[in-house]
DNA sequence: CACTTGACCTGTCCGC
DNA sequence: TGCGGACAGGTCAAGT
């Protein structure tokens, strides 16, 4: 799955389902889904209970009573759904997808002493899951060098523009990619941010001025707010902790809009491939200056 | 070094 | 309907 909005949604709800519960059990399919040996797991899993969710960038940090951190990163297509103990209960239509787990693409199951499960699915297996040390949990390469939340106070203008400029020979869309220059940014936010500030994404970042990346920080930020508060972006398999749906495609302007009309002039939404990603655009309201 | 491309996987959709 | 190829929201290793 996701990107932040995505990754921050799923913690808010595990923040609200899961703190205090008791680990009974831990079963994974693959060393890749979840490479820790299994000693590890159960003297540092089993029986210690959550006691707070955090997020960096899109990763999920469960921190265990253990003093340990089961860190999660879902990638592309996976998820983390919880099923309390009433899962055939009043609420839940029969075909909802936590009556039918654990599915094919079930990869972790944690059980908790009360009854209830946490599934991690993935399809197409590249998340993963993983016990560290809690104080071990920054020395992770990608924790290393992942760069700053760009929803926190401390990230202003200032320091986007600066950052973004360190990839002043590639284009803004690679740029906004980058984790190492900000955190949690993916594809379907860098479009849409980049269609609010009418940037076309192919454009090399030494072109831009200061006031248009400026512009870009806002949107940024608008789009990744409105994203948390429409609980993320479901375009294919992302859901919540509770296996629902987000909401934010419905608001999106360009992203898998193509062949549909701008909602700024119009013009029929194109799709192209930028940084290697499907990218869209509006051909009118993001004239390249000087193409890529 | 800065940047780009392919690989990792499975599923789906599109054109022939 | 069957089949090959392209493509899908992320990140890393290897390539230019």
């Amino acid at each position: 799955m996701p990107e932040l909005p995505e990754v921050e949604t799923v913690r808010r709800g595990l923040q609200r389902l899961i703190i205090g519960k008791i680990v009974k059990s831990v079963s994974h399919d693959t060393e890749k889904s979840f490479p820790n040996s299994p000693s590890a797991v159960s003297e540092f899993i089993v029986g210690s209970s959550i006691l707070k969710v955090h997020r960096r960038a899109k990763v999920l940090l469960l921190e265990l009573s253990s003093n340990y951190v089961l860190m999660v990163h879902l990638k592309m297509t996976g998820q983390i759904v919880f099923v309390g103990d009433d899962r055939f209960g009043a609420g839940h239509p029969n075909d909802s997808l936590i009556n039918n787990l654990p599915d094919k693409s079930t990869r972790v199951v944690i059980t908790f002493t009360d009854g209830s499960t946490l599934y991690f699915n993935d399809q197409r297996k590249f998340g993963w899951m993983k016990l560290l040390p809690k104080e071990l949990v920054n020395e992770e390469p990608f924790m290393q060098k992942v760069g700053p939340e760009p929803l926190e106070p401390e990230f202003t203008a200032t320091v986007f523009v600066a950052r973004i400029r360190r990839r002043k020979g590639t284009s803004i869309k690679a740029a906004l990619l980058d984790q190492t220059v900000l955190a949690g940014v993916g594809n379907i936010y860098a479009d849409e941010s980049l269609w609010g500030a009418k940037i076309h994404p192919a454009t090399i970042v030494k072109k831009l001025d200061n006031s248009q990346l400026e512009e870009l920080y806002k949107e940024l930020k608008f789009v990744l707010e409105l994203a948390i508060e429409k609980g993320g972006s479901t375009d294919k398999n992302y859901v919540n902790a509770e296996g629902k749906k987000g909401s934010y495609i419905d608001f999106a302007r360009v992203f898998r809009r193509e062949g549909l009309a701008c909602p700024r002039c119009s013009t029929i939404i194109e799709k192209s491939r930028v940084a290697g990603r499907g990218t869209h655009t509006c051909p009118v309201c993001q004239m390249n200056n000087e193409e890529a």
